[in-house]
DNA sequence: ATGTAACCGAGACGGTACGTCGTGTCTTCAT
DNA sequence: ATGAAGACACGACGTACCGTCTCGGTTACAT
């Protein structure tokens, strides 16, 4: 369960009584509630996850190192499912697609109000942060930037345009309505108005 | 120096010692200096800064209520300049000197290390984001949707433009270099390229 | 507070808020109430003292050192007081004071049960167990030592032993009996009949 | 004889693994072995003398309910072999035997500085020492009140004492130096000189 | 000049949490 | 059944901060 890598351990015969996967999800349904109920993340220490799940502090320590390790995986647990079979028929609607699936996630997060603080919480550890943006962050951006690809070969994108700029500009305004402005909301039709608009230009037709 | 309201006090006589300007300073660029050290911002604590800043705790707890209102200040305090006049040439250029402020504010921040995580920080804390948006973030995305409602009059922009969206998608790209992708750089002319490709349009010219 | 020495300080003034003594009270007299209550020793952690007390941990360990350190104080201020001013009158008489005082403290000690138990703990720790034996132990056998000298002097006592064996014959009973034999009893007129007993011989007259 | 009971086990048959005698020897040396290596009594831990004997915590608890039982067993196999055959030449000859293997204790105990921290420690576990003072030195002190009685019938001692407490009087001096005085030292000819002077007593003869 | 009231540094105070260790019990695989 | 290994709930360890409080001492105004 640890989130860094995993390749099949090199066998490693088991010795002694096997941790008990009852108590990892006891631990990680239990943060998730404290989260769910509105607890502040400052007053969420490791004792008070330890006393919620009816667990011992050294039960947790055995399995994270601290706070943060924990709520990456909480975090990689309510993730909804990542990325999906792309439809293939257009670079339009592959992007739609891909910002779709940001939007959903900015609904989830909004919905229960959890994740957005364990997401600021991140940026201020930089192990964390790398660690979550490997795993999580890095596979959609490559995935955006392969659709640009493909769509410069067809003709469907300018050639002369730098993809990885092309990508912040397409992810850009879905994030920003997501993480930074919570206030702001998610209409259905979102991912496809932006394609739309960032396609045409925002110049007058003529 | 609270961060809320000012509005010169209604009368209040000053009795007793007045408070001191210079431990004020002391307070303020103590904590600016261990950020700047790079001290992780979970290792900052109130006792941690009365210690640098050679001041006894009270002190500090007489000026703010905690660790947040804290910051705040201290972000503040270390905000480039607020925006500027704009040339008012046309939406374009307008457009283009607001980004640029963007850029340089996430370069400063990028060359201390410091406002990252402080602003991850004030987003687990509703009351000061809440706050910090008003002041910082709010006014900036005013002149930004007025750049814009300029621009539909002149006919610069669509008219069936919804401004709120497009500025989302003229600030987002920024934003999302500066804020949520500390990895990439910021050359010299990205707010110029942002604009134009998006006046353009990301479709082959025919 | 400390137990070791005291010798005037040299002038420090005064920094900070002072200790209160109130609490130092608490602390010793809440750890005698444990002891008292017949609480196995064992079973006496910092942490329960400081909750009986109504005090925080660091409280304690801002005074002593550890469990140890507390408990050599408690001792001492449960210690009955200390060796009196000497009758003179004869060394037989002297030495019944002696042993009679020792007695006393045999007496106390069952009565609440409690000093049992601290002094066998401090043993299995060889610097609390110096500083006890420096400041309680080591006094009285000098008192002992010196009376008996004073005794050969005066032809009360074969000029020929040793007057350190002496004392150990004299003080060893008594000892026995208190530290070691809890369950024997300590008549009123025992320290009479031990220095009697011990003064003619335990040989048939003839 | 009788077909009923039996003085060895009442049949049980023996089912599984035998215990491993090996094991129970690693297990008391390996605590001997922490004990002489003047590890602080409070630093051996059941889980150090597991580590140490190369042997899990679980067939500790399959022999001793805990530290304290698993003490009194390794106390007593390292106590020197319990008395012996007494002259019985006289009186004055079996007190001296009697207080010289008292000696004999002193000087293994101060040797490896063992049994010292074993003792102070039982004292405080009530139910250790009974076991302790049952097993150990109950017997001790039945011998030494016989041996004062039979001295009463010959002659050798005043009738009219009580040899309770004369028997304090000639074990208590030894006692003193060998356990509570550890910084004394143990000359060879110690018991005689005890005896003889208890006997002439203490006033000068003239 | 002298109150007097708020300031200041220092540090004690009752708490809570930290991350580690030892307790006695349990569960697993292997002998 | 025994044995080594180690997970488990529990609770104490000694330290660090929290936010409040009490000290001795210092300004700076209002008398």
């Amino acid at each position: 369960m640890s989130f860094v890598g995993s390749g099949t351990a090199p066998d490693q015969p088991v010795r002694g009584r096997p941790r008990s996967e009852a108590v990892e999800r006891a631990i990680l349904e239990g943060t998730m509630k404290l989260l769910e109920d509105g607890v502040p993340l400052a007053e969420i220490s490791i004792e008070r996850i330890a006393r919620t799940a009816g667990v011992g502090k050294a039960t947790i320590y055995r399995r994270w190192s601290g706070k943060e390790e924990l709520f990456v995986d909480v975090l990689r647990t309510a993730e909804p499912q990542d990325p999906e079979q792309l439809p293939g028929t257009s670079m339009r609607d592959d992007l739609i697609v891909l910002l779709e699936s940001l939007r959903q996630r900015g609904l989830a997060n909004r919905s229960s109000a959890i994740l957005h603080n364990v997401h600021a919480q991140m940026k201020s550890s930089p192990k964390i942060w790398a660690a979550y943006h490997n795993s999580v962050i890095l596979p959609r951006r490559r995935a955006g930037v392969e659709v640009l690809r493909r769509g410069q070969q067809n003709g469907e994108l300018r050639a002369d345009l730098d993809v990885e700029l092309v990508n912040d500009i397409i992810v850009g305004p879905m994030l920003v309505r997501a993480v930074l402005r919570p206030e702001a909301d998610l209409p259905e039709d979102l991912a496809e108005r932006i394609v739309d608009t960032l396609l045409a230009g925002l110049r007058p037709v003529n």
